[in-house]
DNA sequence: GATGTTGGCGTACATCTGTACGCTATTAAG
DNA sequence: CTTAATAGCGTACAGATGTACGCCAACATC
């Protein structure tokens, strides 16, 4: 896998908004950054050029302006991060962060039944 | 709260051996060092120091020695990168992080057995 | 008792991260 | 046209991180 240098926290924040968005702008992401963030604007094109750098998304320059948008998948990254962060936590073992998503969070009942309910309908996406 | 500053990724991994040695020598925490990670003791020594200065670990002098243990308890550890890590890749919502857990992740049967099991042992639990 | 070994401590140093300023070019406003 | 606002680009810079060397003291060995 074309393995990229990883990004950090304060990128993978600004990476989701772009995922979210699409395709954006500096000014349409900031804008969607939290107010109570508070970052500047220039931050913000700091991260916009790091993550192209690092190869998270890439742009294209659109009259005045220019326009990122992802270039790996975000559901990739999203797997990366999780797989990278289950390691050095878990062990590795998924199931020992479940359990501490279970127990140590204090699920309620609500989601409980809804986590059931994820559980009971991936096994029959399965077994179809 | 009194929080220390985060821990890095890498004295992270060094912390969690501390923990599941209860007390230990920089020697002794170095072995355990998986051996593919390719990390000079040097290395691990700064990690121990730095976690120490952090406020992870405590240490004293055990003749020509120094002992290293948890100072802040490995669960809250744990619990506190959980949140900040919920929190930058599913908004907070420990429900998403558990459906991409589930589904992206390919449990297996058994694994989702068990996580049954889980999920009616804490509702148990809770309602006794 | 001179020598090698092991431990801690101080220190180093390049890179990564968080955060942002200033310059220049283009566009909007007067 | 002069001026103000905005966009990108290059650059900065302190602190965090990954990684480790070198020195000195204590201990083991010859």
């Amino acid at each position: 896998m074309p393995e990229r240098p990883s990004a950090s926290k304060s990128e993978l924040e600004i990476a989701r908004i772009v995922w979210d968005l699409g395709e954006a702008t500096l000014r349409q992401v900031f804008e969607k950054v939290p107010a109570d963030r508070q970052i500047d604007i220039k931050t913000v094109q700091t991260y916009l050029r790091r993550l192209e750098a690092k190869g998270y998304l890439k742009s294209k320059v659109d009259g005045r302006q220019r326009l990122y948008r992802q270039k790996v998948q975000a559901s990739k990254v999203v797997r990366e991060n999780v797989t990278e962060f289950v390691d050095r936590l878990f062990d590795g073992e998924v199931l020992s962060l479940m359990q501490h998503l279970v127990q140590d969070r204090g699920l309620t009942r609500d989601e409980i039944d809804q986590l059931r309910g994820m559980l009971t309908q991936w096994e029959e996406e399965q077994a179809g």
